[in-house]
RNA sequence: GGGCGGUUAGCUCAGUUGGUAGAGCGCUCGAUUUACACUCGAAGGGUCGUGGGUUCAAGUCCCUCACCGCCCACCA
């Protein structure tokens, strides 16, 4: 017997060199399992991409989650026999990556992002990019994921730029991207338009102002930001308000509201509640989502009263150039002095703020790129992107575990509006449009001709991730991998990016490729601290995955995160679960010692009654994990094998072959196959003890018992 | 305002299609120079949040309420 068997398990003198025995081996990769007659080449495929982490940082708690139940299912399906592909890859995560590195120049070097320009910047956050990558893999890695790493991807190289380009163009070319002048969130902070999803709502205390423009006008309004007021152009009741009916239509000219002539149209519309408030609207076109539709409805002009700084741009000098908060201040004590000011109320409110700088959002007219989600679509039927959205779920089969998440995604598509693409952030990809003399143009490859300059915006990270099935195969070629490996057959991710990922993956890829872009779509809940607190900087409590890793071990980190955490469900990450799996990869180490122990000393085969019994029941564990498995209830098959291996066949199995009760080559027998069933889990530990007893053989490339 | 989830042993949580409650940790008692102290055995401990209903049978299905948590939504 091996030297090693007499100390405990050392996970830290183990893990490095079997990952390295599995990289030489190239089994990772699908094809070379091929060319190894392990898998057969008519096998049907499983392929998975990995949820491309972003180059900000390094891996935490979330993702080893993640990599643990991936792992476990790739490995799973291999050992099944199935073409299995697992690509790897990263994700640039546009803001998020420029503002960080926006923060590390202002820090070190005291310098802003102007001060280098644009492509000395960029230059430095691909630096930052490039480290961050390289650390990212390392930890991949070291929790035993076998990822095929000779397909790995970055949402920035040239095969994945080349996809944004030809994926913007085709959108282009039939109309479902469009450039327009709408009302968008605008982030002050970030000086960036974002996206609805990128909007976090935080309940604060607001004040409800209700007062009339002048004294001679006739209905009082209500409000939380008069100073957005002096844009008004009109006011809307609802048709059917006897109170109001009688001057819809009408225009009232205000001389002076805090220094600002007003030109105010009333308008009747039915998303007015005649119940609520006043029963009238103020509509302020330019700064109110809500109001501009209204406006757009009754031909309402729009005027732009506050700028990209958050600040007013009207000409009243008590106004101009002051912070909106201020401007607040002056125009509520303007109507307080002038006797217009009917009632003051205090109220919560919730109000909108960027995820990413934590500033309010100042909605703002703009020119901006668009996708256009209810334009029927010719190449498709005549359906709009929503419903190829709709009706992916519903009719072709997209499974979202758990199911109750069918529903959200529903809803989410039912309320969504046009997505607006396009970012006034330097890191990501150009929008491929250039213009010249009033004209534009949308190419793939940027126009040879002399004068054409490209736009200047970015666009948003999620379409460049959207991409990310397909374009990781190799699209917008038609390679030999799309055609295997597309759909793929798993998407597991974070429930909480739904709506910015999985949606728009769907999205992306019903409407370029005609098909869906994954089959089954697992979500896993927030990984949390042993007190159950989310996870942040600002708390302190942040786990180190490599840290744990060191101490307890890969495959004790796996477990830990992967028994009890049922798909959709938050979990809690403590030491003694840590340390609980990191005793149980020790006890089965000492299962295989005493195993072969008793192999060398050449024992007696006697057959006896329980042999048979011991057999079937181990046959029926197989076939449940198998269905646990494929039904990816990933958290009871890893607890049946704990359970069976510990309680069962170390507790009692082991305990009788002592008496005599077993045979030997029962025992034999059931070790290699708890070996096979824990593989998937820990593959670590598993492949060790297996490479001592089966010399030039590798557990990874062992078919799953039957 | 709308939707969703949770409420099961002291703590943390499982419980897949309804068949008279499970695990880990902790606690108590005990064993043992043992494959393994990173061990083993035993014991204790739950009217499965509340109230009702369906059923031969409900932690599991339906309804009510309560508390905790999450998501969505610019009632001005």
């Amino acid at each position: 017997m091996d030297e090693k068997f007499l100390k405990p398990y050392d996970a830290g003198n183990t893990e490095k060199r079997i990952y390295e025995m599995w990289e030489q081996s190239g089994l990772f990769s699908p094809d070379i399992c091929i060319e190894k007659g392990f898998t057969d080449a008519s096998a049907k495929p499983f392929s998975i991409v990995l949820p491309p982490p972003n180059v900000t940082g390094t891996l935490h708690m979330g993702s080893s989650l993640m990599l643990a139940i991936e792992d476990t299912v790739v490995r799973f399906q291999r050992m099944r026999g199935k073409r299995t592909l697992w690509i790897p890859g990263m994700d640039h995560a546009a803001i998020a990556t420029q503002s960080k590195v926006e923060k590390i120049l202002e820090k070190e070097e005291g310098k802003r992002k102007s001060d280098l320009g644009r492509e000395a910047f960029l230059q430095k956050v691909n630096e930052f990019a490039e480290s961050n990558r390289a650390l990212m893999t390392t930890q991949l890695k070291a929790l035993g994921s076998s990822l095929d790493f000779s397909r790995e991807a970055y949402t920035l190289d040239a095969k994945r730029s080349l996809a944004v380009r030809t994926a913007f163009k085709q959108m282009y070319d039939e109309g479902l991207i469009y450039r327009g002048h709408k009302v968008i969130n605008w982030d002050p902070k970030g000086q960036t338009t974002i996206s609805d999803d990128e909007i976090v709502y935080e309940e604060r205390k607001g004040k409800i102002y209700t007062f009339k423009y002048s004294s001679d006008f006739p209905i009082a309004i209500a409000t939380t930001r008069p100073e957005t007021k002096v844009g008004d152009t009109g006011v809307a009741v609802n048709p059917s308000d006897t109170r109001y009916q009688k001057y819809i239509g009408q225009t009232f000219e205000i001389k002076d509201f805090a220094g600002t002539p007003l030109s105010i149209k009333i308008v009747g519309d039915d998303s007015v509640d005649p119940e609520y408030g006043t029963g009238a609207v103020g509509v302020t076109p330019a700064h109110s989502m809500i109001d501009a539709e209204i406006a757009r409805k009754h031909s309402l002009p729009t005027k732009q009263v506050i700028n990209e700084y958050a600040k007013m741009m009207v000409e009243t000098p008590a106004l101009k150039d002051k912070k909106v908060a201020e401007a607040r201040e002056i125009i509520a004590e303007w109507l307080r002095n002038a006797g217009l000011m009917e009632k003051e109320e205090e109220i919560s409110q919730n109000i909108s703020t960027a995820e990413r700088t934590g500033a309010v959002i100042e909605p703002l007219p703009k020119l901006q790129w668009f996708i256009d989600v209810n334009k029927p679509i010719p190449s498709r039927d005549g359906k709009s992107l929503k419903e190829l959205m709709h009706e992916a779920v519903e009719k072709d089969g997209i499974k979202i575990l758990p199911d109750r998440f069918e529903k959200v995604y529903f809803h989410w598509i039912e309320n969504l509006r046009d997505w607006c693409i396009s970012r006034q952030i330097w890191f990501g990809h150009r929008i491929p449009v250039w213009y010249k003399d009033g004209e534009l143009r949308c190419e793939i490859e940027a126009p040879e001709a002399e004068g054409w300059v490209q736009d200047e915006d970015t666009l948003d990270t999620w379409f460049s991730s959207g991409l990310w099935t397909f374009s990781t195969l190799g699209w917008p070629e038609q390679t030999k991998d799309l055609e295997t490996y597309h759909p793929t057959a798993l998407l597991e991710t974070g429930y909480d990016i739904l709506f910015f990922w999985v949606a728009r993956m769907i999205l992306m890829s019903k409407y370029l490729i005609g098909e869906i872009p994954f089959k089954t779509v697992y979500l896993h809940g927030l990984v949390r601290d042993s007190k159950g607190q989310k996870i942040s900087k600002s708390l302190g409590n942040n786990v180190e995955p490599l840290e744990m890793i060191a101490k307890y071990g890969a495959d004790a980190v796996r477990m830990s995160l992967l028994v009890g955490t049922g798909a959709g469900n938050d979990s809690k990450m403590s030491e003694e679960k840590l340390k609980a799996y990191k005793h149980f990869a020790n006890k089965l180490w000492n299962m295989a010692r005493f195993v072969f122990d008793h192999k060398a000393q050449n024992p007696a085969n006697i057959e006896t009654p329980k042999d048979k019994e011991y057999l079937e029941e181990l046959k029926s564990i197989v076939s449940d994990m198998t269905t646990d498995i494929e039904a990816f209830r990933i958290h009871l098959a890893s607890e049946k094998i704990y359970h069976y291996v510990w309680h069962k066949f170390a507790d009692v199995i082991i305990e009788e072959y002592k008496q005599g009760l077993v045979s030997f080559a029962t025992l034999d027998d059931i070790l290699e196959t708890c070996l096979k069933l824990l593989h998937p889990f820990m593959p670590f530990v598993t492949e060790e003890i297996w490479q001592s007893s089966h010399k030039n053989s590798i557990l990874t490339a062992t078919r799953w018992p039957m």
